[in-house]
DNA sequence: CATCATTTTGTTGGATCCAAAAGTAGCGTA
DNA sequence: TACGCTACTTTTGGATCCAACAAAATGATG
């Protein structure tokens, strides 16, 4: 099951390739991206990297002006408000459908996910992020329906993964949150609580929406001063 | 405020005109979309077409094999269904977040939208399809989320128009029930229920899409007869 | 007569080429 | 010295060309 439904390999892996240069942060916020020099970068024509851009843009993470080029997008606080409000909304769905299809290997699995991100855990740099990521993931394969874990999945390629890791990675009593947030959202999830457990998860996502929201702010400003 | 934040003019045009022949049915479901036809009824290149195709695919409108090229796609009822409990949620948000933002004036304009929908007034062929989308439309405006907005119109990209067009002029019973679901919204809108407002509008939604299911199971059923 | 291999045709995918647009720098004049 | 105009450079957008791949048709063989 692939979010691009299937097509050329080529232009795929292209856009995959951007992507992740952008979601590692690899490339900056912001930061200009020729054309031509991704080609020779990644050892391919401009062809398959225009359609990349193209479909880059579709979804949101970067912006083409027509004869200026393609520049990452720098996300406003308010449109990271916004569409975490949207996807709190969403993942709080997933959550409650989640409820009546959770097994226990499922819960184990949930638990397991979540004993990785306890803070206080060793752990090498930028696994918090792959674990958060898998949390969520495990809950929409649970929910079982594919439309809703692709809309949420298109909504998170919409900003640069590292943002959030740095937002997680950089204060601890976030990280405690989030570890908190998650085990109640297990601990409803096993009591078969669905209200409660959509509420959790909302909550959950809310606020890690409001703590992306505060890195931009802060970014933004420091940008307008220097 | 576009679909797509903006980038060049021809293939977006390319991908809209495509799109609107999909959607008006005058290219059927399932059928074989060639490039160099497309582009030779369009007065463009192949290039714009390709990239138009590309950015079709995205949305989930065609499918495109590696070297078999794109075709439009066939819905399965459980897509319908899946794809119609997301968009249900995300209408529910709007909907409650459309009611302390709402004036007198969009209520009206609310009133005015469904009034064109009313079984038993005349209107011309097609217009129907219009004033469903306008009443939705201003709802999501209200709202104040400009993503919710964004989402819920890919979503509903995923599908042809005509087809939502046709199950709605089709059954008579259908036209009444669609008149009077939004009547409730409106009333509950109105009433400043923001509970009852979020539930009408997703019972609303699943109740469509449980119809453009249907409409699909029989579609292949007939298919498969002949 | 059926089945498999081979050839042929049609269509897409990728690369290169050419044109258009925008930004920039340099020069000239007020 | 400052402002404006012009020419140049850079980069994208569109078109055309060539290769790869898949399907269909045709012929040969069991």
């Amino acid at each position: 099951m692939d979010d691009a439904p299937q097509s050329d390999a080529l232009v795929d892996a292209t856009a995959a390739a951007i992507r992740a240069r952008i979601m590692s942060g690899d490339i900056p916020i912001g930061a200009q991206l020729r054309q031509a020099e991704l080609a020779k970068t990644l050892g391919v024509s401009r062809t398959p990297v225009r359609e990349a851009l193209r479909q880059l843009q579709t979804g949101g993470l970067i912006e083409v002006v027509p004869h200026r080029g393609a520049v990452v997008r720098v996300p406003a606080p308010w449109d990271v408000r916004e569409t975490y409000e949207v996807r709190a909304e969403l993942e709080g769905l997933a959550c409650e459908r989640a409820v009546p299809r959770i097994t226990r290997d499922g819960l184990d699995d949930l638990r397991k996910a979540n004993e990785a991100l306890r803070p206080g855990a060793i752990r090498p740099d930028g696994s918090s992020t792959v674990a958060n990521d898998s949390f969520h993931t495990l809950i929409h394969g649970i929910a079982g329906n594919e439309r809703l874990a692709r809309v949420i999945k298109e909504i998170n390629e919409a900003f640069p993964r590292n943002v959030s890791a740095l937002v997680l990675q950089d204060n601890p009593r976030h990280r405690e949150d989030n570890f908190a947030e998650h085990e109640r959202i297990i601990t409803a999830l096993a009591a078969d609580d669905a209200e409660t457990a959509r509420r959790e998860m909302q909550a959950h996502v809310i606020s890690a929406g409001e703590q992306l929201a505060r890195w931009y702010e802060r970014r933004s400003a420091t940008v307008f001063r220097g």
